[in-house]
DNA sequence: GCCGCTCGCTACGCTTTCGTCACAAGCTCT
DNA sequence: AGAGCTTGTGACGAAAGCGTAGCGAGCGGC
């Protein structure tokens, strides 16, 4: 549920000081020392935002950004570029390169996650904190609380992060392994089966409160969650 | 708890003489020579409220007025723009841009503080010092003390900031981690567990007077104040 | 129409997490 | 220096939430 961050950076003071500040405000940081390396990460698991230095040895953060916009996958991935420069062509050509935002060295940790969080909010606003509104269904982050029409849902820890994943997720359906990962966590041993019982339970919450029939199910495959 | 406010001012005169001013009537200062400048500031490290000067090299304060308006995280950010004008247009392009008070040079210190005042005190009446009010359980920040219907609820100095940083920030759910930072300061090294025993002595002083269920407990995440 | 697979549902035991108490160390004020 | 209050911590019991097994029903394929 807290974000994730990729940072590309190949110093590692700065690589450091990043990811500690970071860490601090409540998200998870993936390491890269290299463009390729980044560009392996992002691969491997798609983080919800990176943090690209402009100079890097090899490949540069420009060129990785640039190939970073022709993939579908991470056409929607929110960039912020980093670099030493302050001329300005520099900017813009970031910019064109489909940064999200820029931030010259040096620069205060706090100015950085202060933008990270700006970038957030206007590109995946749900995960900055910003409540999730579906049909009347409101989901809030922030406050840990779901209501349907002003009423009060109440809901378990792994209800809650279940359906979170739900309505971030709305209209795919997910198998029971891939729900467990998601909502569970990775490397959990954990039945199948559980996951039935979970969403028996979300259902019967969101019935008491008026929503029938959000959860689907897809038989022989998994679950989907309807969105409209 | 006392309020920082940003002053953008190109001449350091006058840049002076608010600083002194304002940090004798309490106030934190951070000074900016230029708009670009108070702009990196703001997003280094939010103030509380902003002293913006009408005339600066570069980007002028009512261009910074308007962008800070426009980002979500600066939207309810009071400014007071500052100016040697005295044309009636510029008033009303100055509030047009955002601006919640206005003050023409040249002005006393003493006026200038009674409106940083009014402004905060409209704003963020906490940050003036004017006690908070929620649902009969009455805070004052200024003679540090709590009040429910007009008796007084006896707090240590703990439950005292805790419950401050409750009432300032309600409806949020907070780890405990985030707790210790927020009220007993970052890089403090003290058990988690620690924070139950005060969120018990809390909840036992508003009990006996008579607030039941104001502090709530989310499982597996941390402690939410109820805010209605 | 029968058989097998999949899913919904209930009940139960266990693990995790939380609330509470008691105590000792620290701080402040006199 | 001493008294009194405040605070941090470990321990323990209670309760909430969770995972799993088992059974029955429904759907789909042959």
């Amino acid at each position: 549920m807290n974000p994730t961050i990729l940072i590309v950076e190949d110093e590692p003071a700065i690589q450091e000081l990043l990811a500690v500040n970071l860490k601090h405000a409540g998200f998870l940081v993936v390491k890269a020392g290299s463009a390729e390396a980044g560009d392996s990460a992002i691969r491997a698991a798609l983080p919800d935002l990176v943090i690209l230095d402009w100079m890097l040895p090899g490949q540069s953060g420009v060129a990785l950004a640039k190939k970073l916009r022709q993939d579908e996958r991470t056409r929607e991935l929110p960039i912020i570029m980093l670099t030493a420069r302050v001329h300005e062509e520099d900017k813009v050509q970031g910019l064109e390169a489909g940064a999200d935002d820029y931030v010259t060295k040096p620069f205060s940790p706090k100015e950085l996650v202060a933008r990270v969080r700006a970038v957030l909010r206007r590109r995946a606003p749900h995960l900055a904190g910003e409540s999730v509104d579906i049909q009347g269904l409101v989901l809030n982050p922030g406050t840990h609380r779901v209501t349907a029409g002003g009423q009060t849902v109440e809901l378990g820890p792994t209800e809650f992060r279940l359906l979170f994943f739900f309505m971030t997720h709305p209209e795919r359906v997910y198998t029971r392994a891939q729900l467990l990962d998601e909502v569970w966590g990775d490397h959990v041993f954990i039945e199948e089966r559980t996951v039935d019982v979970h969403i028996r339970r979300l259902r019967a919450a969101l019935e008491a409160s008026g929503h029938q029939d959000r959860v689907e199910t897809v038989r022989g495959t998994g679950y989907r969650f309807r969105g409209h």
